[in-house]
RNA sequence: CGGGGCGUAGCUCAGCUUGGUAGAGCGCGUGGUUUGGGACCACGAGGCCGCAGGUUCGAAUCCUGUCGCCCCGACCA
């Protein structure tokens, strides 16, 4: 078994950890609650990142970046925002070596920073949509943290928008949760449920907030991505006005949408096992590794000529890697290369060599397959894309096992305590519905999913009517 | 901020009860033999025992304080 790494069963919290510092993803820093993203794990952040971005320029997006001080009186014009948001920030309230008239609060999202510079940017119709992303890090002074879930500081891609029109802004919230949603199962190969959060859930100054949920492999639910129609909630505090079509001066209506380096958690969650790290191959830094096995010098040569003959082979196409080290043994880079989540092994001994095969190793199953090096060669992003494929069903499927209708307080409670998992139930609406179910079963409603079609029921909570079922599940 | 645990070599830990000046395994360096699922031998480097006081002839060990970290809860992407 994999030395290092806690079964899942045994402990899940533990295992996650183990997963990250045998795959060298990330570090605990010097810096209380904050992490260091070791070259491993920002490998897959910029993986994400050009994804991502290619998605979000190929909407019409453009890339900018705006300070990391806000002013104290920019984060205060909005109300609800302040009142969320300003409890978890830090501030800044020296430099020079001089204390600041003014603090200076460090971002934990830039709605109010940014939306300063719209107001000046914006004067008529033409000049909207207004359409910004920028990726950056922010801070949000969390009690507790966990790697990758939530730390102090964070990585992530915050996009914001100004339109004519509500249908305008609401169409952009929803078109960007759509965006999330391929990326997350194409690219991550995460099933997510998309869907839109109770007002209790929801961005504090949002008009509301879409979400997708994910199901990590202990059942809970994990938020990938969120889109918030943003109305005029800010547009009003910040004067982000335009002169409209019929001539009339209006507030703009806005959106903001972003997703985190949370998501390198996500994939580490949904897809690793009790040897370590899985990757889904769009992810993979390395997708391909050889492991060469020779004894005499003779073997030596022989061995990496084949191996030199799939390097060139996949060059441009594939992202390969040759494992020549000569001081650890094959056995050890098979554990070694596993714990990292290399999708495909390749081991090349002399009785391959003889043979003209390779011995082929897939991380997600497990399967060994010998194969002939052209036939390898020919087959080998396609056995990617299968994996690329395997790993999305798997995670789907198993969601669905554990994904449960239910009607009764009893049966819900009594999955809570054990397996736990998602609940599609009614819900009537209120907050004190809500408010109870977190306190007695630390449940939360992660959506309303957008699949659900709209059923007669009752509430999970107060058994009074509810016009459609919403997802109930425990959340990072 | 509550509850629980832990700080001794790069890592995992032993030593502490009953004070006598620091150990093991892994890892690391050098040389050699090895190489199809975590190789072996030899030699070697590496620690003011989290920090600060106190008790004592003498403290990793006893006492007081303090700082930090991890896990579990309340808040959150």
């Amino acid at each position: 078994m994999a030395k290092g790494i806690t079964s899942r069963a045994t402990d899940y919290s533990k295992w996650y950890g183990d997963v990250i510092a045998q795959a060298e993803l990330a570090d605990y820093s010097p810096v209380k609650g904050c992490m260091v993203i070791r070259p491993n794990g920002y490998a897959i952040w910029e993986a994400m990142q050009r994804e991502l971005d290619a998605r979000i320029k190929a909407t019409g997006h453009e890339n900018a970046y705006f300070p990391i001080f806000i002013p104290e009186s920019f984060l205060t014009k909005e109300k609800e925002h302040v009142e969320g948001f300003a409890p978890e920030c830090a501030v800044v309230t020296h430099g020079g070596g001089k204390e600041l008239e003014e603090k200076l609060y460090v971002r934990p999202t830039s709605e109010t920073i940014m939306y300063a510079m719209f107001s000046q940017w914006i004067q008529s119709w033409r000049d909207l949509p207004l359409l910004i992303n920028q990726w950056a890090n922010v801070v949000r002074w969390e009690m507790r943290t966990r790697l990758f879930l939530r730390t102090l500081e964070f990585l992530w891609q915050e996009g914001h928008t100004a339109h004519e029109t509500f249908e305008e802004a609401e169409a952009e919230a929803r078109k960007m949760l759509g965006v999330y949603q391929e990326f997350a199962e194409t690219v991550m190969a995460i099933p997510v449920i998309p869907g839109k959060k109770t007002d209790s859930e929801k961005f504090r100054g949002a008009l509301h907030t879409y979400c997708i949920e994910a199901m990590m492999q202990d059942h809970r639910a994990l938020q990938a991505g969120t889109s918030h129609h943003l109305g005029q909630n800010f547009s009003k505090p910040f004067d982000v006005k335009f002169q409209a079509r019929d001539a009339t001066l209006q507030h703009v209506w806005q959106t903001s949408w972003g997703v985190s380096t949370r998501l390198i958690g996500a994939v580490i969650m949904v897809h690793s096992d009790d040897h370590g790290l899985v990757l889904p191959p769009k992810l993979a830094p390395q997708q391909v590794v050889a492991v060469p096995i020779w004894q005499s010098e003779d073997d030596k040569a022989k061995v990496t000529a084949v191996v030199k003959k799939i390097e060139d082979g996949l060059a441009g196409r594939v992202r390969f890697k040759a494992d020549l080290r000569e001081q650890y043994k094959p056995g050890w880079k098979f554990f070694h290369w596993e714990a990292r989540g290399v999708p495909l092994r390749l081991e090349i001994g002399p009785r391959d060599v003889a043979a003209g095969q390779v011995v082929m190793v897939r991380r997600d199953t497990g399967q060994k397959t010998t194969l002939t090096v052209e036939s390898f060669l020919e087959k080998c992003e396609s056995l990617l894309a299968e994996i690329q494929q395997g790993l999305f069903d798997k995670a789907l499927a198993f969601r669905k096992k554990h994904t449960h209708v239910m009607d009764s307080w009893q049966d819900f409670t009594k999955l809570m305590e054990g397996e736990e998992g998602f609940v599609y139930a009614g819900w009537c609406g209120k907050v004190t519905c809500e408010e109870k179910l977190k306190n007695e079963t630390k449940a939360t409603i992660r959506c309303i999913p957008d699949d659900s079609h709209p059923e007669p029921g009752k509430c999970l909570v107060c058994n009074e009517p509810s016009r459609r079922r919403v997802i109930y599940a425990r959340a990072y």
